[in-house]
DNA sequence: AGCACGCCGACT
DNA sequence: GTCGGCGTGCTC
């Protein structure tokens, strides 16, 4: 698994048994002076080398493959798709543990249950074990035996305690495979609830064909039950044998899905996303490819799990930014996931209450079929969603007297505030009043943000950072202004006008570690927290029962960014944080400061809703003549000179002329981290195509071309395609 | 990406 | 003399 644009061929001794060679068992094999473990992905009897330059497989690692071809198949599509090395995709493919080269064994889960001695005793016996006493509880609660990786989720020494009861006699191991076969008849109390006609009339539409391709876009406001529609799709598909594949953003809404699920199924549930060991990553992974999982619940790089008997994927939150990888492989694993789900044949589910343009465009174009949840359960209301006018507005950091009254007010009542803004540190710009000087990242093309409390200018693409002087740089002068506004100005603001303990800000500079937050969502719920202060991080799987009042201080660079995804995102964004504003009890009200209270888009939103908004988002985009999306292909060139980096791009930009049919070549620094002084230059090359087609010819054709460049043969490159019109 | 090989400066 | 810095090229 090496990360190079090509394959290597290599020979067995001739008495081999070759039955054993399937492709996707791992090899032991020499390369270069040392050895590497490879994947085998073909068998073959020639091969474009000379046979007596081959060299000879050390070791077979497998007798069953651990890639099945469907896997194979994929992960080169993958490779293709995004012109990134077979070798490294396929490394995606395996936990570390095996792409290693590790024999590793899937542990078979245990399972307990209750001893007729347990199911008698009274659990008062144990009233000097207050956990023992629960866990006893739980057991004779649930009526079923328990598997051993549920009790984590049930408490994290759950299996401490289990032992306990074991030692006692009132719980025995049981054979969990015979658990797992089939679903027990003692429903569990969330199969009583009932479904609303719309939710009935969604899981019907997909019951209907779960032995096809057929992508559905699950539209639910906030609240409207999506869950509970995939649980029961859920369950129709693995009462049929097969597996279910769940991808969700981020790893912070795991747990709450996963509780969910475990208390609804009693199949086993695998889960997979960044916060586990290696060993349990890849028990999970081993758990699903050996078919003993019968759902695996994880973020993007879950998508990449073998999944022998695959027959749904969910993708939760499809509109989430956070399925697109920006490292490495960068990949879009709700992309991908349509892929996947179009070439194994199966149902998927794209679910959000604010979905992406490009799902709305593929249901207006019938590729989506449409399921819409537009009632809530329960008794939440939404809140009021109103434009603050902020033209000729008094502004002090940030904030119209308007919004700073009504923060006022809603402390008052007792109750909690939050405010958005998003971006970080005290000023996006530092600049010289005397002779317009500004202080610019040395690496990249970006302005320095000041970070007053620090003394530092911090550039956020690469974490560059310098000392800010009293000075101005380039003329001396001592006069420095700040302009703009970011948190941690607002904050000293708020802080002025209301205390430092009512005052709390959430963002990537005040949270460094998960504790951090933790201790922040705790001041915040305990309620000494009044006025909450966050960038985007604060806007996701957070409920916060006593905020009533949210605000949004910028909403206008959204509506003018040059990223022309911007005002779906904030239109996201505002839909999202309604959502969290005054739940159950109370109404709430949500305000936006804007300079652009008769923008179109705007009014849409707040006026007729989301849809409303993305269908007017999509007519515009018609008529100014823009693709619906278009493909961008981002390379980050690093090269060992900035001449020899130079010499490339010149190269590829005269190669690329006659292949662009429509957008320009956008040439120039890119903001990237340092890393070694040989990744110095960095440079991105933005394209857009009509065509996927055409791109990808033209990709194709670069990636030969630049082999030919023989000058910047240290030019590595990555491609970054947006998301397109796939199925 | 690793790793070896090779070419130059500064050390016991 | 040779140790080790990194620039260059190769990996079936």
């Amino acid at each position: 698994m090496v990360p190079l644009y090509r394959l290597f061929d290599y020979k067995v001794a001739e008495d081999f048994e070759v039955d054993g060679l399937i492709p996707g068992i791992r090899l032991r094999v020499p390369f270069g002076s040392s050895s590497k473990i490879g994947v085998l992905l073909e068998v073959g009897s020639d091969s474009d080398w000379a046979l007596d330059k081959l060299k000879v497989v050390q070791e077979v690692l497998d007798t069953k493959p651990l890639l099945s071809a469907d896997d194979l198949d994929f992960l080169a599509w993958v490779s293709r798709y995004y012109h990134y090395p077979m070798g490294e995709v396929v490394g995606y493919a395996l936990p570390v543990l095996l792409r290693q080269g590790r024999q590793v064994k899937l542990k078979q889960d245990q399972s307990f249950r209750l001893t007729d001695l347990g199911t008698d005793v009274n659990s008062m016996v144990l009233a000097r074990a207050p956990r023992q006493q629960g866990l006893l509880r739980f057991m004779k609660q649930e009526g079923r035996p328990i598997a051993e990786s549920a009790l984590r989720t049930w408490h994290e020494d759950g299996k401490k305690f289990m032992t306990e009861l074991m030692a006692k006699g009132y719980v025995e191991l049981c054979d969990s495979s015979a658990m797992l076969a089939k679903r027990p008849e003692v429903g569990l109390n969330a199969d009583h609830v009932a479904l609303t006609t719309e939710q009935q009339q969604a899981v019907d539409r997909v019951n209907e064909s779960l032995d096809a391709y057929r992508a559905f876009l699950l539209d639910g406001i906030t609240g409207s039950g999506k869950t509970e529609v995939y649980m029961r799709v859920i369950d129709a598909v693995i009462s049929q044998g097969k597996q279910v594949l769940v991808l969700l953003p981020e790893i912070s809404l795991t747990p709450q899905i996963e509780s969910r699920f475990r208390q609804r199924f009693s199949i086993a549930i695998a889960v997979s996303h960044s916060s586990l060991t290696d060993s349990q990553r890849c028990q999970s992974w081993l758990s699903v490819q050996h078919g003993h999982a019968g759902v695996l619940l994880g973020t993007r790089s879950a998508l990449f799990n073998s999944i022998p008997r695959l027959g749904l994927i969910i993708v939760d939150e499809e509109h989430d930014v956070s399925f697109k990888q920006q490292e490495r492989l960068r990949f879009s694993a709700r992309d991908m996931a349509l892929l996947k789900a179009k070439k194994r044949n199966i149902p998927i589910i794209l679910g959000s209450a604010t979905p992406s343009l490009e799902s709305l465009s593929n249901v207006l174009n019938g590729r989506y079929q449409k399921l819409t949840l537009t009632q809530r359960i329960g008794t939440a209301v939404l809140p009021t969603v109103r434009l603050l006018d902020i033209r000729n507005q008094r502004l002090v950091d940030g904030l119209s007297e308007p919004l700073m009254d009504a923060v006022r007010k809603t402390v008052a009542r007792g109750e909690q505030v939050i405010l958005f803004l998003n971006r970080r540190g005290f000023s996006p710009a530092l600049m010289c009043h005397g002779c317009g000087w500004v202080a610019r990242c040395p690496r990249c093309d970006v302005n320095l943000v000041l970070h007053e409390k620090l003394g530092l200018l911090r550039c956020h693409h690469c974490d560059y950072q310098h000392r800010k002087s009293q000075r101005c740089e380039a003329c001396r002068c001592a006069e420095l202004v700040s302009l703009g506004i970011g948190t941690e100005r607002v904050e000293r603001a708020l802080v002025e006008a209301f205390g430092q303990d009512q005052v709390i800000r959430i963002d990537r500079d005040s949270v460094r570690h998960r504790n951090d937050l933790e201790i922040a969502l705790a001041g915040i719920h305990s309620g000494q927290a009044k006025v909450i202060l966050g960038t985007q991080m604060l806007s996701k799987g957070h409920h916060f029962e006593n905020v009533t009042l949210v605000g949004i201080i910028d909403i206008d660079s959204g509506l003018f960014s040059v990223d022309y995804h911007a005002p779906e995102r904030l239109a996201q964004l505002i839909v999202q944080v309604s959502g969290r504003a005054g739940r159950s009890h109370k109404k709430g009200l949500v305000l936006l400061q804007t300079r652009q209270p008769d923008h179109l888009l705007l009014r849409t939103l707040i006026e007729k809703g989301f849809a409303a908004f993305a269908k007017e988002s999509l007519l515009e985009r018609k008529a100014a003549r823009l693709p619906p999306f278009s493909f961008q292909a981002l390379f980050r060139v690093s090269a060992v000179s900035e001449s020899l980096a130079m010499v490339f791009l010149q190269q590829v930009q005269s190669f690329l002329g006659p292949h662009v049919t429509e957008g320009a070549c956008v040439l120039g620094p890119v903001p990237a981290p340092i890393v070694r002084r040989a990744e110095r230059f960095h440079y991105q090359l933005l394209l857009q195509a009509n065509q996927r087609k055409q791109l990808h010819q033209m990709l194709d054709l670069l990636v030969k071309e630049v082999g030919a460049i023989k000058m910047v043969r240290k030019v590595r490159w990555s491609i970054d395609v947006d998301p397109v019109d796939l199925y």
